[in-house]
DNA sequence: ATAATTTTAGGCCAAATGTACAAAAAAAAT
DNA sequence: ATTTTTTTTGTACATTTGGCCTAAAATTAT
C-alpha cells in the first residue's frame, strides 16, 4: 500500500477512535496529516470509503486469527482465547461499533458486508456449539430453539460492549477488554455441563 | 407545557426516530414545522436542550409504569410484563438509544443523569433477583458475584436491543418489540429453579 | 533527456449550520 | 386604551463541509 494511503487510514482510525466518527470530517484528517484534503481525497474519495477500508483490515485480522485458533483441542481454553483476541481486535477499531447504527445507515455497501459476517459468525457459533455438546461440555437445549436465542445474544453482546464500555468505564483500554471479554465468556457458563462448569472456574 | 413547545418535542422526536439524531437539524425541525427557526431557538436554545427534555419525559413515562408494575405478586409473570411495558416505551425513544454515544458525549448533563438512573436500575434489578431467590423461581449463585455479572449483561442487553434491531430487523415495530423481549426474558431462563423453568415455559 | 503518469496543492463555489440581533406581531397586564 | 411582556419572524454573518477544477511537483516510463 501507498505510504500516503497507509498514513491516511492510520490517522483516521486515531481520530475515529478519539473523536468519533461522525464528528471528525475529511479535511480535519488531512489538517492533521499535514497534507492537502485534495491529495486525501484522491485516494479516498469520501469517508465511507475509508471506513470500508478499515474495515477490511479489521476483517483480515480476525480472518487470521480465526485461522490460528479454530483447531483447538479444548472447548473452555479455545472459547477463552479466542473470545481476549477478538475483542482485542474488534476494540482496535472501537469507533466501527460505537457509531455503528450511523455508518451502515448511510453506507449501504458496508451494512450489507456486514450482515453477511455477522450470519457466518452465528453459523460457527452453532457449529462450535454442537461440538461443545458432543463433548459433553454444554448441555442439550431445555426448550425449542433455546441455542438460536442464545447465539442472538451473543451476537447482540459482541456488536455492543464497546458502546457499553465507552459510556461506563474509566479504567484503562487493557482492563475494559479484560472485564467484557470475561463477561463474554460467563455468558456461556449457565448452560455449561459439570464438566465443562468445572473446567471453565479453574481458569 | 406551552402548545408550540409541545409541537416540538413531537415533531422532533419524529424525525430522530425516523432519520437519526446526527442529521436532523435544527433548522429543518422548524421547517418541518412550518415555524422560524428563531422560534424555535426561543424555546429551545440547542439540540441537546430538546434531547434532555424528551428523555425527562422517557423517564417519566418509565417511572410511572414502575409504580404501577412493582408490586406484583408472581415473579414471572411481573418479568413478562415490566419488560414489555418498558421496551415498549423505550422503543417510542429509540433515537436516543440508536445513537446514545453520540448524545452523550457532546451532553455532559444527560451522561450523568443517564449513569444515575441506569445505577439506580442495578440496584431494583439486584432486589427482584433476591426476591426471585427467596420465593424458589431463581437458583443460587453458583459462583462469586454471579449474579453481578448476569445483571451487567441484563444492562447491555437493555441499552442495546433497539440498536441491533435497527441494522438487523425489517418486520414491523410490534414484532420486534415482541422478538427482543422475548429474548430478554429468556436471559432469566438459565438462573430459573426447576419451578420457575416450568412457571416460564407455560408463559 | 523527454514524455507520460501519478501525486499533491490551492483556490473557488454552494449548501448547511449555529449564532446573534432587531423588529414585528400577539398576548397579557395595568 | 395603552403599556409591558411574550412569542414569532426576517435577516445577516461566520464557519464548516463536501465537491470540483486547474496547475504545479514528483515520479515513472520510454
Amino acid at each position: 500500500m501507498k505510504e500516503t494511503k497507509r498514513k491516511i487510514l492510520d490517522k483516521s482510525l486515531e481520530l475515529f477512535n478519539r473523536d468519533g466518527f461522525t464528528t471528525v470530517s475529511i479535511r480535519q484528517i488531512a489538517s492533521e496529516l499535514g497534507i492537502s484534503h485534495s491529495n486525501l481525497i484522491y485516494h479516498f474519495n469520501t469517508k465511507n470509503d475509508i471506513v470500508i477500508a478499515l474495515h477490511q483490515e479489521l476483517l483480515e485480522k480476525a480472518i487470521t486469527l480465526n485461522e490460528t485458533t479454530i483447531h483447538h483441542p479444548n472447548f473452555i481454553e479455545s472459547l477463552f482465547n479466542s473470545t481476549k483476541n477478538g475483542f482485542k481486535i474488534l476494540y482496535q477499531y472501537r469507533f466501527l461499533m460505537i457509531e455503528l447504527n450511523t455508518i451502515l445507515k448511510e453506507n449501504e455497501k458496508l451494512k450489507h458486508i456486514f450482515i453477511e459476517i455477522e450470519s457466518i459468525r452465528a453459523k460457527m457459533y452453532r457449529i462450535v456449539i454442537n461440538r461443545a455438546i458432543e463433548e459433553g461440555y454444554m448441555r442439550e437445549q431445555e426448550y425449542d430453539n433455546e441455542y438460536d436465542f442464545f447465539i442472538l445474544t451473543i451476537k447482540i453482546f459482541s456488536d455492543s460492549w464497546i458502546s457499553s464500555s465507552e459510556i461506563y468505564e474509566t479504567t484503562s483500554s487493557q482492563e475494559i477488554i479484560e472485564k467484557y471479554c470475561s463477561l463474554f465468556v460467563k455468558l456461556f457458563f449457565p448452560y455449561l455441563t459439570a464438566k465443562g462448569k468445572n473446567e471453565f472456574l479453574n481458569f
